[in-house]
DNA sequence: CTGAAAGCGCTTACAG
DNA sequence: CTGAAAGCGCTTACAG
């Protein structure tokens, strides 16, 4: 491997290795005679700087933790997680930071990843998925002062920097979308109502009703978990209830759904008209192409990222909000609008 | 945040900071007075070293890369990925470790990756999921020197430390099953070809058959990514051939095989026996519980992480193997055995 | 623009 | 068993 020492490349070159180091780190005074001689020898010699040198003096570790506060299934079942995964490391990757997983499952062991987490030194911020587990560890977080931005709304959001989606206005406009094409009995299969994305994507569906002047039927709202199988189950409930559309707060719920209207000899959008969320590049064989409301992951994971290294360059206050859009995309499992 | 150094410890407690430096790193020259005070004093005010600065002064950054080459769809799709970082992540938590997590997309993201992970003092190891893009990192990687295994067999072992399971035998048994329950005509759908997993998948099906005087007739395999999908495609391929018994080289194969049986009328095990590979704990419902083969995910991380800290702490010679076992787990999608 | 020097927070021979 | 000292590989005022 290669055990080149700054002074070594410094030697090599003929300089002190100030000036080595101002090179590699872009600054000014360097005269162009130097930092080109510097910098090809840095080529030809492959010379990286150590990198636990350089945390311990300049206090950046350019390493940043992803907790991921993960409910029994959901984390083998759901594709938010990889695709949340994916668009972190691609962030990270284009940025020069790197980033740890830490995989919370139960109360437990919030103690424990705290402790490893505040080791001094180790990392330069947090990103923190919001969830009914996690959320109780953003008050020791902000207590500790270490930069931290959160995935999706957290339940008490004073004071924290988060990043999330239009949830309730994304919805809002689906509903109204069924609404727009004549439907009538328009149910919901939310996420768990636990957590505040299923209480917002439910705010959400509760809006364009009332707007509309609808009523709000308990018999055409299920709660599930995101899972294909919870969309399955909450369907058989809601068709009790003989709806014309459904909105599923996940594609995977969508599916579950579709699996239930086909066991009852039902179509989409013929009999029930169905939109799901997400849009995640899944492949959904066995029905029509599904409408749905794209959640635009990449930039979610970009987005949050460049907040986060926002509040490591320049404090925690005040606090950051980011909230992104959303897209309708209308493809097989919704009517045409008429005009 | 906690800002205390070993030195603020050391003057708490009267002592020298070799002193608390031992008692930190558990060396047995304390005595047992001076040990008792200085884990109060460290206990009270929850004193964590500076990471960056123990790094940089044992050499050792006590955190481990994971390397995903993830071919497009499959990161989303198939369980395996985030079961294998559940793993992993289980390991290290409780070795005291932490990895970050690089995904490989391209042949074109190898040098930008080598080039991370090459920095001095920032990972003490590797973990590389075999693969037919990720294997052309493993000889770069070996000359590094960094200490490195590989999940899954590579291409090449010549002196390559990897942890596998039995592919070959465990798919021989379950075909050697099928035999033994009286099929005749025995197909499957291979994982892809281009991986070793794939490649020992079919060598399994292939000894079984020949291993009783059965011919291997083309017709009957179908080659499969893993997916769905591809379960469902390779499945209508093979069903114009009749057959009896099927294996499946993933569950989420048996999945797609399954829908398209069910398309053309058929159930299993009495038209078609099933059997698939994996077993993580995922739901597939709308379909008799799937016979499989059970791979221990958790197990394989463990036993990953303990090869690879063996690596770091006694050197990289000679090469390690592990193989792990799996074990036939007989469900609704096979026939009872006779006797 | 450049270099000598101090210092980041630890660990580890070394001497006692 | 204990402490003073050197050193890990960097960055960054400071003086020139």
């Amino acid at each position: 491997m290669n055990n080149l020492t700054l002074e070594d490349i410094a030697e090599q070159c003929g300089v002190s290795r100030s000036t080595v180091s101002r090179v590699i780190n872009n600054h000014p005074n360097v005269s162009k005679k130097a930092r080109m001689l510097v910098q090809e020898v840095i080529n030809q010699t492959g010379y990286q700087p150590h990198a636990a040198a350089r945390a311990l003096v300049s206090n950046r570790s350019w390493t940043v933790g992803l907790i991921l506060p993960r409910s029994v299934n959901s984390f083998f079942t759901d594709p938010y997680y990889p695709s949340l995964i994916q668009g972190i490391a691609q962030a990270c990757s284009s940025s020069d930071y790197t980033f740890t997983l830490f995989l919370m499952r139960e109360k437990e062991d919030e103690e424990r990843i705290f402790h490893r987490i505040s080791r001094r030194g180790f990392l330069d911020g947090i990103l923190l998925q919001s969830d009914n587990i996690g959320d109780s560890l953003i008050d020791k977080l902000i207590l500790s002062d270490i930069p931290l931005t959160v995935l999706g709304r957290p339940f008490k959001s004073g004071n924290i920097s988060f990043i999330d989606i239009n949830n309730v206005e994304s919805v809002e406009k689906a509903v109204d979308y069924f609404i727009e094409t004549e439907h009538k009995r328009i149910g919901t299969i939310t996420g768990p109502l636990n957590t505040t994305v299923g209480i917002d994507r439910k705010q959400g569906y509760m809006n364009s009703l009332l707007k509309h002047g609808f009523t709000v039927d308990k018999d055409l709202i299920a709660e599930g978990t995101f899972t294909e199988e919870s969309g399955y189950l909450g369907m058989l409930e809601i068709l009790k209830a003989k709806p014309d559309a459904v909105f599923t707060a996940s594609d995977q719920m969508a599916l579950g759904a579709m699996r239930a209207m086909s066991e009852n000899g039902l179509r989409a959008p013929d009999d029930v008209a169905i939109i799901g969320f997400d849009d995640f590049p899944l492949q959904m064989p066995a029905y029509p192409p599904l409408s749905t409301i794209r959640q635009p992951i990449d930039e979610f994971g970009n987005e949050a990222l460049r907040m986060l290294i926002d509040i490591i360059e320049n404090g925690t206050e005040p606090a950051r909000r980011v909230i992104l859009k959303t897209e309708l995309i209308l493809r097989g499992t919704t009517r045409k609008r008429i005009n």
